[in-house]
DNA sequence: TTGTCATATCATGATATTATGATATGTTTT
DNA sequence: AAAACATATCATAATATCATGATATGACAA
């Protein structure tokens, strides 16, 4: 299962890390913005490499969920182990209403999945770019 | 230049994969929920690897920057290439007031910098950590 | 030193998000 | 079927965020 976890995560490595070799360009203007004149040039490469905006849109949705303090345990927690709507209340001392408004939206945008096991239902994290992104996330601010 | 991305994008999955492995934990409890007595055991275990309030604060802070279309523009035009302001109001057809001001929230999340040329400000993505959450974000929505 | 330009800051109304109380749904136990 | 329990949904008041107009700052050119 570790094993697996690893194969995973450098296929997802490979791909950015293509990616970003990629999209590297070379790049030096030096002109001046003006006010009918900015540096048109850079302007039509950059556009040309942008996403569409349902792109953009869906993108920021998906981001707008690991900026709650609440969501973000809730991942953190589950990136552990799998667990049940009582023991993340009890866990994060939040109410039981709050967590599962919460799950509802971790789960709309497809952040957790759940498996019903009678009148219990086990969370856990949808696949290892959550776990991922967070990681990265808390690299960055740990800097 | 491209070598030394690959390099630093490397390093920092090391880093992730091998937290990955460490936190994964075999655990299966087939408990039920009660009033007084939920998972405990699940519940003490998870707690233990949490991080601090001020942590969390701090992520979600982070990752609030990336939960809107215009920020993630953005990046994502930086991204390609260094660019001042008035570059950036152009490719995204938006006025000026509206960029410099998410240009302020993106400085001040420690997402880009800038440099001062003149009157210019060219302004370039803080680290790879960005481009890298940007990426691991599109593979995620594209799925 | 006056004008123009690139950028930054401030204030604001419109809109979105938050946590939570009240309540509903559905499952197990008795 | 009634009670107990785990979870979900709805409504709402408090709070936060967004894009933008108005305005300020600071650099360069005339």
């Amino acid at each position: 299962m570790t094993t697996f976890k690893y194969v995973v995560c450098n296929i997802i490595i490979y791909n950015i890390c293509d990616t970003m070799k990629n999209n590297y360009l070379e790049n030096e203007s030096d002109d001046i913005c003006e006010v009918f004149d900015v540096h048109d040039d850079a302007v039509a490469r950059v556009k040309e490499q942008m996403l569409s905006e349902e792109e953009y849109s869906d993108l920021s949705e998906f981001f707008k969920i690991f900026g709650n303090p609440t969501r973000l345990k809730i991942i953190s927690l589950l990136s552990a182990e799998d667990l049940c709507v009582c023991d993340i209340s009890e866990a994060l001392g939040l109410n039981q209403t709050t967590v599962s408004n919460q799950l509802r939206v971790l789960r709309a945008n497809n952040i957790v999945k759940y498996q019903k096991e009678g009148k219990m239902a086990r969370y856990s994290l949808t696949d290892e770019h959550i776990e991922m992104i967070f990681k990265v996330g808390l690299e960055h601010i740990l800097e």
